[in-house]
RNA sequence: GGCGCCAUCGUCUAUCGGUUAGGACAUCGCCCUUUCAAGGCGGAAAGACGGGUUCGAUUCCCGUUGGCGCUACCA
């Protein structure tokens, strides 16, 4: 029998911006299915209520198509397999937790959360893994008939072995091992009825016909639960090939905290979407030696060579992503088409620049003005002295506190709106006890490289979270960044 | 703490038992040049440690160390 087509897929989840593993993994499940002439299906993974939003996955999307990606199946543009957003899906990861639970390889669980708790603290006191202990295995049926008649609330959770191995067998690092008693009974469906990832990720991989899986790293530990569930369905697992994460210069897996993460980063600043996947495309399979290291999408897709992944985390070397970018500048444009970029980047969209202008107009006296006024809005990293940051009236402690607040703040705002952004550097000041007024003067210089400038709140929308985190941290580093009691001080305090 | 993954220049990597351990980014020097870039040429720079296996280990095995991940009714 003839190999059914290779069919990959992507599974973001939108629950915040789009993150360069994201195109990472995407790139390489993208790469390998164009290879061998198969599908790349784009699935919304949103069974967390409380995190997914709309706006997240609209951003997710764009920035993938921004980076030249394209999907034959996705929520954007249908397909044979959908619906491809798992919020959608609901009745159909029913229908197979009514088909496990009938045939006894999950059970109804109605332990509370504390209960969980303690149990846990207790099993790693006395060094074992975490794992639920099978309390709600020995329910009798009535007694979860009349429970579950009580409207208490339940989880199903799966049916683990407490004996033998299971073996993961990975394509780019061979078999690995686990003990089933250290594979903890995970919860296949919460108490809100929807599915968690590890059963809806099971169920859609198989109705779409998924063969091979790239996935991050993080998920190796929990790739027993997902074989566990195929081998219940009776269904044949696809082939699963763990990518490596992305990482900080410090090795630490890449976060928004010490880098930027954002596609929309790299957008904003200028990047070219062929030099970041070019870039990334790189990191997934190095050049040869002697080929050039300059290759557009289909020339990755070309010499993409499974055994070439790498499984070690590497580093998101900018240096070398900066001068990837400069090559495309200034080889890949004639002067028209670079000049017709870089205004298209400049402007982005009319009502941006009308924006812009309007926030401007008054404080000008002559159009000359304009371009020191807004050069901030065109630029990366600002060039600040540690002195511009210090004011009269707060002193450099407060100043640091409220950077270092305003960065955990800004983080956690739902939405990046002026009326967000306002209502955190108020928040701030009040927690400070200083005047907004006071407080603001050190942000601006941060932000707009000036202590007076276009207005600090739209002048933070406009540039977005990823450069203002950015900028925040930077100015932070300048004055000193805060040390770990400080930090646990200012977390208390606020 | 438990389980798992990983380990070659600062960074990304090549090497699939025998090489002066190769390339790229970054860095340094020289050349070109009205400046600065770009470009050209050249330099410095690596097998974490300890045991095995072998005539011979960067390469295979074991251990140590280190880094990382997971350890949720998040993905």
């Amino acid at each position: 029998m003839a190999d059914p087509p290779v069919r990959t897929r992507v599974a973001p989840s939108p629950t915040g911006d789009p993150h360069v593993g994201t195109a990472y993994v995407a790139l390489v499940n993208y790469c390998f299915a164009k290879k061998h002439g198969g599908q790349f299906v784009l699935r919304i993974e949103d069974t967390d209520r409380a995190r997914s939003t709309a706006e997240s996955e609209g951003a997710i999307l764009d920035a993938l198509h921004w980076c030249g990606l394209a999907w034959d199946e996705g929520p954007d543009v249908g397909g044979p397999h959908g619906p491809y957003r798992q919020s959608e899906r609901s009745a159909i990861y029913r229908r197979y937790v009514d088909e496990l639970l009938a045939a006894g390889h999950a059970f109804k669980c109605f332990c509370t959360s504390q209960r969980l708790e303690e149990m846990r603290v207790a099993q790693r006191a006395a060094g074992q893994p975490p794992r639920y202990d099978g309390l709600c295995l020995t329910n009798s049926r009535e007694e979860i008939e009349r429970r579950e008649a009580a409207g208490e609330p339940f989880v199903v959770r799966l049916k683990v072995p407490n004996e033998g191995v299971c073996v993961v067998e990975d394509l780019r690092r061979g078999p690995i091992e686990f003990e089933w008693k250290s594979v903890d009974m995970q919860v296949l469906l919460k108490s809100d009825g929807l599915p968690t990832y590890h059963l809806a990720n099971v169920v859609d991989d198989h109705l779409m016909e998924i063969t091979h899986v790239f996935r991050g790293e993080e998920w190796v530990s929990s790739a027993p639960k997902h074989l566990l569930l195929y081998s219940y369905f009776g269904w044949q697992p696809p082939k699963l090939v763990h990518l490596p994460l992305l990482r900080n210069p410090d090795k630490s897996k890449l976060s928004k905290r010490k880098n930027p993460t954002g596609i929309l980063f790299y957008k904003v600043l200028g990047y070219l979407p062929e030099a970041l996947i070019n870039f990334l495309g790189l990191l997934a399979n190095a050049a040869h030696e002697g080929d050039g290291e300059l290759m557009d999408l289909s020339e990755l897709v070309r010499r993409f060579e499974l055994e070439h992944v790498p499984t070690g985390g590497p580093v998101f070397d900018v240096a070398k992503l900066d001068w990837l970018n400069g090559r495309y500048l200034r080889e890949k444009l004639d002067p028209v088409a670079f000049a017709g970029l870089a205004q298209q980047w400049a402007a982005l969209t009319p009502e941006r620049r009308t924006r812009i202008a309007a926030l401007a107009q008054p404080r000008i006296e002559r159009l000359s003005d304009l371009g020191l006024l807004l050069a901030f809005l065109f630029a990366g990293r600002l060039p600040l002295r540690a002195e511009d940051l210090r004011g009269t009236k707060i002193d450099e402690t407060s100043v640091r506190k409220a950077l270092a607040l305003a960065l955990w703040e800004l983080d956690a705002l739902a939405e990046w709106t002026v009326a967000g952004i306002e209502a955190t550097i108020k928040r701030i000041a009040d927690v400070l006890g200083k005047k907004v007024r006071d407080v603001a003067r050190p942000f601006y210089v941060a932000i707009t490289g000036s202590p007076t400038s276009i207005p600090l709140y739209d002048s933070m929308e406009l540039l977005g979270r990823d450069l203002v985190r950015e900028r925040l941290r930077n100015a932070l580093d300048l004055l000193g960044a805060p040390s770990k009691r400080e930090q646990e001080e200012w977390k208390a305090a606020s």
